[in-house]
DNA sequence: GACCTTAGTAAGTAGTAGCTTACCGTTCGT
DNA sequence: ACGAACGGTAAGCTACTACTTACTAAGGTC
């Protein structure tokens, strides 16, 4: 199991976290930048990242006194294969279900087998 | 509001929810039947899914005196754009990151407004 | 009709998640 | 070497969330 996809989604259920996320999408940035664009403190900032980075949302580079954080493909890519393994299920129980009303609430057409 | 993509990652961040939902990816059930196949009260699952319900990951059909729930596929569909939103600029930035950890040190350019 | 099953809501409680302030180690500039 | 900037950790508080046990309503069966 690389990369616990549960993780993912319990890191981006948090807003905060979803806005950190969100800004280093646009581009890499250092704590305190993102502090300066976040309305919680830095330490609270300090504490999102490491459940990002445990996630593998997101990856740290050191850069001097300062930490660069980026963008981790390998959590988006784990929480994509997550969904996907949904997908089909969901549109043909969707199709069915669908079907299944349509009989409650027109009498009338369509009758397959 | 179109199907608020926070409410999707909020809602599949419980691991008790997240049950429900693959549970229901199977096949459309009653309440009762996704009790049995969890560890929590009756009132529990009608708690969960009501929150996904309104996060649009689960529809709601009755029959008789139970209620079918199946997989909604408008909430699943919601996140999996989201994701995609960041797919692009997320291998992008990773390959500018590995770019720049691959050269060694360079104490020149980058400085902060 | 009486009565059972199904399921949503109310009220209350325990645990945890997110925030804060305070503190400490590193790294750079002078 | 000293001081300042950067950032992670500790401790504590508050608020929310998931759970429980009632209770209530609606539909189906006899």
């Amino acid at each position: 199991m690389p990369t616990n996809q549960g993780a993912v989604l319990e890191a981006l259920a948090d807003p905060s976290r979803r806005s950190i996320f969100e800004l280093l999408a646009e581009r890499p940035m250092s704590v305190v930048e993102i502090t300066a664009s976040v309305p919680i403190s830095r330490p609270a900032v300090s504490q999102h990242l490491r459940v990002l980075k445990d996630a593998r949302l997101v990856a740290v580079r050191p850069s001097g006194t300062r930490r660069i954080y980026s963008l981790d493909p390998e959590g988006l890519d784990a929480v994509r294969r997550y969904f996907e393994r949904f997908w089909a299920g969901a549109l043909a129980a969707y199709a069915r279900e669908a079907d299944v009303s349509s009989r409650s609430h027109h009498p009338s057409e369509e009758k397959s087998s």
